[in-house]
DNA sequence: AGTCTATTTATACACTTGCACAACAAGGCC
DNA sequence: GGCCTTGTTGTGCAAGTGTATAAATAGACT
């Protein structure tokens, strides 16, 4: 392979050929690249050039779309914790399902692709391990956090007062620490070593637990005729 | 202030001062000023110089201890995952007392300090980042997982014997994995935002949570006469 | 087609990084 | 005390970093 990738007969000093794409497309673009590049090679192997290598540019261009570095970082990070609670929220949406359904319809989609997933705990893992020193990024954590949290205690309390059962703000707070912390813990072990697992495994667990968690009678299988 | 710190009277080029450490003291202080860099700039922000500062040295005679920095990291990480799963297991060493007792001074002793420690909790989450990417971290990983996992499930198998309950080998590790879970995701809030709990309340809450998935009675209170 | 503007490239620069190596001195040994 | 080993320092260097800025050109508009 030549050194050049330049298809030009003659040496003449040609530039590389571009293409402008739109404002949001480009700015879209560079922070998957971010995110790509964090995630394969951790924040110290996120240089300029080879995010914008990833990305199909030249490193120069990202100062045209962000003030430096530190910003587009910021970003990404918010793109991800963004993308991340929107997906996890996305399985509570079920009209028509009993809170029992809904709650164990939301452990599931949260223990399964693609929210377990080893790119995006890499990324999750690389970004928090900085939150004792970016006072930003701990308040990005919480606020993802108390809003998870406050959607397990809200689907927690449909389910409890389905049951009929009443209980005050005390015991659901610690309900809803408890299944998040179940949740989590299970997300983890999930990404880091998924394979340990078979499929659906994670979830069951989950399930069982949180309901143990809450004291609900086991599901009663078909009964025999 | 002056621009050098050397109170000598001339500008003779007077050599710092110095002391010869034993070798392995050496060594030690300096895995743990690459612990302190790590936790506080991360990954990228622990260069050699900063690391040798911290540790009191210069640069240069890290490379006397250590073939590169890639192999000073390494052993940093070792360290850390060995005095972590270390405390984590001490707890479960108490003699003469029953299987339940034991479980539950377990979580307390993983959800307090020092196991809850943010500095514990950036490392952590700093280095399993990166065990996508670097099979020894991942490995060094599943082994204390699987450490952790099987005392836990020791425990779990102790506990249910007392009770005279009769568990299987895939119950006993779906037990063993929800538990896990339940501590990890609790260590994870406490090292994270451990003020928003109360002192006590996490390890409150852990047991309570195992102890729902083990289906224990709940203990009774001081019955009123 | 010609013009114009802002996207994109390319180059330069000051600074940091990990590593190599020569000079030096601390402390044990005689 | 004098010497010798080796732990320790200081300096140098090539590669890579983020940022700044000039030069070029793609693509919309007339």
């Amino acid at each position: 392979m030549p050194d050049t990738a330049n298809p030009a007969p003659m040496n003449a000093p040609s530039r590389r050929k571009f293409r402008r794409e739109g404002e949001e497309r480009r700015r879209q673009d560079l922070i998957e690249a971010t995110l790509d590049s964090v995630a394969e090679h951790g924040l110290q192997g996120a240089t300029l050039r080879t995010i914008a290598l990833r990305a199909g540019v030249t490193a120069g261009l990202i100062r045209h779309y962000f003030p430096g570095k530190e910003e587009l970082l910021q970003e990404a990070y918010t793109t991800l914790v963004g993308r991340m609670t929107e997906q996890a929220k996305a399985a509570l949406v079920m009209e028509d399902a009993s809170p029992r359904q809904r709650l164990a319809a939301f452990i599931t989609a949260n223990l399964n692709a693609p929210i377990i997933d080893a790119r995006v705990f890499s990324l999750w893992a690389t970004f928090i391990g900085r939150a004792n020193a970016d006072p930003a990024l701990a308040h990005a954590h919480r606020e993802g956090y108390l809003g998870f949290r406050n959607e397990v205690e809200a689907v927690v309390a449909d389910v409890l007062a389905a049951e009929r059962r009443k209980a005050d703000a005390s015991q659901l707070r610690h309900h809803a620490i408890a299944i998040n912390a179940i949740i989590d813990g299970l997300w983890i072990e999930g990404c880091l070593a998924g394979e340990m697992f078979s499929p659906g495994e994670l979830a069951a667990i989950g399930i069982r637990a949180v309901e143990a968690e809450l004291g609900l009678a086991p599901p009663k299988h078909d009964p025999e005729p």
